[in-house]
DNA sequence: CCCGGACCTAAACTGCGGTTCATGTCCGAG
DNA sequence: CTCGGACATGAACCGCAGTTTAGGTCCGGG
């Protein structure tokens, strides 16, 4: 087996995720790692694969408890095929394109809102969003 | 007068925030009120267009931090005018309307990125976005 | 054998937008 | 005057996506 290990400097380096960042995603069960008899982690070469499929992901705005429930579906030390990667573009450009479009709604509703000069409680669909529009922004969310 | 203050309750149950939030916006800045001898908050009525203001353009997205700052404008005690409104209108559709197009460049990233194999460290955009796309999920961001 | 750099862990901290809690005060009705 | 509900404060906590810190271990070169 020519398919050397990394390290996590190595892992790290080589993808520009900090290595606090990497332990952190192990944590959370989206990448693994086999451990040397030193306890140190040795990470299978098909990680590099995840971590850049976890970074691309997050740039487009995924969470990473989504990210990791995809990843589920890819077992450890297999790398990803190519019918993966197509599922899980579908699967984020739906996402997108469903945050774009309440954006817009929100957009179109908060100046016609303003044109039609209400702006105040029980009649501003905005102020009073009720529907899907609520739980926008970050914040702390109650289980 | 007739123009009775309002009491923290009062203004809570008319605007539909918490109590807790209100006093939070009032820490921020974002809204102010006179102590009564006893020391309990007095609320002008404009408070509560300010407050519906602050709510909407959180729901469009927006952080209290530059909330904070456009209310800054608008001289305590004092109702928005319609001019007031409308800048601000113009102001949320702008950033709005940015976040929306780096959205779908994202997005069209992505596929571009999944359609051509590659989603590897180095060639990537998405995974090394190095220019404006960075910093877009929520998480720790150092000064 | 010793040293330094790479690695390990757990715990605490960041910023955001609040909520919850503990404890204490105010105020109006009876 | 007393009682209860509304109000006050400061401190601790939530989720997210990590980073930082403190203190300890591993490992390879000289």
């Amino acid at each position: 087996m020519i398919t050397k290990e990394l390290t996590i400097g190595e892992l790290s380096e080589r993808s520009g995720v900090a290595a606090s960042a990497l332990r952190f995603y192990e944590r959370e069960g989206l990448i693994h790692s086999r451990r040397t008899t030193g306890n140190q982690r040795r990470y299978h070469r098909t990680t590099l694969r995840r971590v850049a499929f976890i970074r691309a992901s997050q740039s487009v705005g995924m969470p990473l408890s989504v990210i990791g429930e995809v990843l589920g579906f890819l077992p450890a030390d297999v790398p990803p095929s190519r019918e993966f990667w197509v599922r899980a573009s579908e699967c984020w450009s739906r996402e997108i394109n469903a945050r774009i479009e309440k954006m817009e709604r929100m957009r179109d509703r908060f100046t016609e809102c303003i044109g039609c000069g209400c702006l105040s409680f029980e009649q501003c669909a905005l102020v009073n969003p009720g529907d899907e529009l609520a739980g926008q922004g970050p914040g702390a969310r109650r289980l």
